[in-house]
DNA sequence: GCTTACCTGTCG
DNA sequence: CGACAGGTAAGC
């Protein structure tokens, strides 16, 4: 479900609450969510203070410590369908809420997931996360040295969060159109003045998603169940078949096994031998 | 590369 | 009823 600029709005939401608050109890409803050991998970949080809550692409790293200092950091992740809400705890559960936490304060942290596909886990402090730069860096060369060099098709590699962290469909979707760019195109062949100009448009589309909260397309919300207003601002995902800002129609085609949406007149398809050979027959 | 699997819900 | 959904991991 969320993305970057989602999940972005969720952590801010928590560091508003969270932050100095201590965890009374933990409510495991469904242990099927953590990654490793359900005892390490709990002991991680028992009796912990939150001291902030921090991100790297869509990964939410909460930093708990005690007495006597830090404590290894839980990681969630929130797959397709996963929410995070500070609600009070006199509120009546909500279906698929897997975890609770009871902070010394009226509200408390679900996490909900209908699909499953989310998770919490104890990082361990050797092990790094096998992610690539924060999409939303301020670093746009440090983005560029990221990308430049791969091979594989763009949309594919925009994909890879072991290459660059926090970008999903919708904003691949969406940077993509926004320089002009093929998600079929390949990235080794890219020269080097749109491959910035791509970076650029990635840090410019995740930032105006921020500035309203997010992307609401079905079940996202805030900490506060409230819904993010960049949708109406979407100018390619979820149009296939409304026409572009050019004049275009709008296409819907499957592109790294993804549900993709492209501007047939302002996105370029590639040229290369192996895309005309592949495509000759039609 | 593509397919499948993990899950539940919604839409046509 | 099948197709599809904001993600990731694993299998040819």
């Amino acid at each position: 479900m969320p993305e970057l600029p989602e999940v972005e709005t969720i952590v801010r939401g928590l560091n508003r609450g969270l932050p100095g608050r201590r965890v009374l109890s933990l409510d495991l409803r469904f242990p099927g969510i953590v990654r490793g050991s359900v005892e390490g998970f709990r002991s991680a949080l028992a009796g912990a203070r939150v001291d902030k809550i921090d991100r790297h692409g869509k990964s939410i790293l909460l930093r708990p410590s005690d007495e006597k200092g830090s404590r290894p950091t839980v990681r969630f992740h929130l797959g397709m369908t996963g929410q995070l809400l500070l609600v009070r705890a006199d509120a009546p559960v909500a279906s698929h809420t897997h975890l609770v936490l009871r902070f010394d304060e009226e509200r408390e942290l679900r996490f909900r997931d209908m699909r499953r596909f989310g998770w919490v886990e104890v990082l361990e402090a050797a092990r790094p996360l096998r992610l690539g730069p924060d999409a939303w860096t301020t670093d746009i060369d440090g983005l560029f040295q990221a990308l430049r060099g791969r091979r594989g098709m763009l949309k594919h590699a925009l994909l890879n969060q072991a290459i660059v962290a926090g970008l999903g469909n919708i904003y691949v979707d969406e940077a993509l159109h926004r320089c002009g760019l093929h998600p079929r195109r390949e990235l080794s062949g890219l020269p080097a003045a749109r491959l910035r100009a791509l970076c650029g448009a990635i840090r410019a589309v995740l930032g105006e998603s921020i500035a309203v909260g997010g992307t609401s397309f079905r079940n996202y919300v805030d900490t506060e169940g409230s819904r993010g207003g960049f949708k109406g601002r979407l100018r390619i995902y979820g149009r296939a078949g409304l026409p572009c800002a050019c004049g275009g129609l709008i296409r819907r085609m499957v592109v790294a096994g993804r549900g993709t949406h492209v501007c047939p007149r302002c996105q370029r398809p590639p040229r290369s031998a192996k895309f005309v050979l592949r495509h000759q027959k039609d």
